[in-house]
DNA sequence: ACTGGACTGGACCGTCCAGTCCAGTATATA
DNA sequence: TATATACTGGACTGGACGGTCCAGTCCAGT
C-alpha cells in the first residue's frame, strides 16, 4: 500500500507522508514503540488515521520507517574528513568530543532507549541499529587506528578492538545514568575531563611498548 | 494490605506471597514490566489474582517489590574479599572477569533492560538500581585504586573516574550487542581477550608517569 | 460448633488501542 | 463536466489488561 511519492512536493510543501514520518518521529521520541498510539501520531500529522494506514500499513511498519530513515543521519557528524592530519592526541580528542556530543543528546538517548526496549520485538531493526549506528564508528576509528600504527606513531596491534575498548572508556559510567534518567546531562568540563582521560589513558597504552 | 509474614512457612513450605514473587520475576525477566500481565502472574505462581492483589495492592507496587529483592543480591560476587593481596595485575583480572560474568548474564540483562524501558515511569526505582549495582562496583574499584595510589604501586589521581573509565572498556561494544539482542553470549576467549586487553592498557597508562 | 481470615475462581467493569469501514468532500486530470 | 484518487472524520470491532467484587471453600484456633 505504501506509495512511493516524494517526500516534498514540487510546491515546496511536505506531503502528506513526509508530515506522518515526522510526527511518528515526534511521537515516538517522547514516548517509544509501545506507549505510542496511532490515533496521536494521526492528530500530530493533521491527518486522518485512515491516511496514516494508507501509507503505512500498519504500526511495525511505520516504526521500521522511521528507524531506518534516522539511523542514516546519526552518524553524519562523527565522519568528518580532515580531522587526521593534526596528530593522533588532538585527532582522538576530537573524535572523542564529536561523539560524546551525539550519544548524550536527548533524542539519540531516547532512541537508544526505544531500540533496546523493543529490541525483542524487532530483531532486524536492532541489527540495523547497531550496524549503521556503533559500529560505523567502531569501523572508523579502528581504520585511522591501522594507519597510526602502519606509521608507525602508535603501536595497536588489534586495532577493532581498541577501538572498542575506546569508545567505551568515553561512555563510562554517565552515559549509563543518563539512559537511567538519573543524573542531569553532563557540564561540558566534565565532558572535557573524561575525553582527556580517555586520550591520555589511550595514548600512554598504545604508545610504543604496545 | 500487604501482610508481613515470614517468607518460608515453618514447615519449609513457601508462602502465597513468597510464591507470588518467584512468579513475579519470572514474568517480569521474560516479558519487562509493560508486556507483562497480573494474570499470568497469578497462574504462574499458582494463586488467584485477588491474592496477588492483596499482597501487593498493585502492579507498579510488585514491580517495585521485585526490583528491591534483586538489587541487593546483584553484586555479591563481585564484593569478594581477598582479591587485592595478589597484585594489581592479578587483582583487577579477578574484578574485571567477576564483573563481566555478573552483567553479560541472561538474567542481568533482561533486568538492565527493563529498568531502562521502564526508567521513565519510575525514575525512584531507577535510580535505586544505579546506586546498589553499577555504583558500587564503581566505589570499591576506586577505593582499592586509592590504596593502590598510596603505596605507590600505581599513579592514580582521579581514582572514580580512573575505576568508571576501567569499567567502560570492559563493558566496551558487546555488551551493548547483546543489550540489543544482537549476537550471542560472547566466548570464554573473546571476554578473557577483552579483559587482558583491558588491564594492559589501564595499567601501562597508570603505571609510572600518572 | 463456631469464628475469622486467607484463598479460590470466575464474572465483571472501564479503559485503551490497533486496525477497519464508510459516507462524504476536495482536487486534479482528461 | 465527469471520473478517479486522496483524504477526512468519526463510528466501530475485537481483544487485552488492570483492577474490583463476590459467593463460596478451607482451615487453624478456641
Amino acid at each position: 500500500m505504501a506509495t512511493t511519492k516524494p517526500a516534498v512536493k514540487s510546491n515546496g510543501v511536505p506531503s502528506k507522508r513526509e508530515a506522518i514520518l515526522e510526527a511518528a518521529a515526534r511521537v515516538f521520541f517522547e514516548s517509544g514503540y509501545a506507549d505510542a498510539s496511532m490515533d496521536k501520531i494521526a492528530r500530530e500529522a493533521g491527518v486522518s488515521k485512515q491516511t496514516v494506514y494508507s501509507h503505512f500499513g500498519a504500526k511495525d511498519a511505520l516504526f521500521g520507517a522511521f528507524i531506518r530513515g534516522y539511523c542514516g543521519r546519526l552518524l553524519e557528524p562523527i565522519l568528518t574528513p580532515g580531522i587526521h592530519d593534526k596528530g593522533p592526541g588532538a585527532a582522538l580528542s576530537g573524535i572523542a568530543r564529536r561523539y560524546l556530543d551525539l550519544i548524550l543528546e536527548p533524542q539519540a538517548l531516547a532512541l537508544f532507549r526505544t531500540m533496546l526496549a523493543e529490541s525483542g520485538r524487532f530483531p532486524e531493526l536492532a541489527e540495523t541499529f547497531y550496524r549503521s549506528g556503533p559500529l560505523v564508528a567502531i569501523d572508523n576509528l579502528a581504520d585511522y587506528l591501522e594507519v597510526l600504527d602502519g606509521e608507525g606513531v602508535l603501536r595497536v596491534s588489534e586495532p577493532r578492538l581498541a577501538a572498542r575498548l575506546f569508545f567505551g572508556m568515553l561512555r563510562e559510567d554517565f552515559y549509563f545514568r543518563l539512559l537511567l534518567g538519573c543524573g542531569d546531562q553532563p557540564e561540558k568540563n566534565e565532558v572535557e575531563r573524561t575525553v582527556r582521560q580517555a586520550v591520555d589513558v589511550f595514548l600512554a597504552a598504545y604508545a610504543g611498548e604496545g
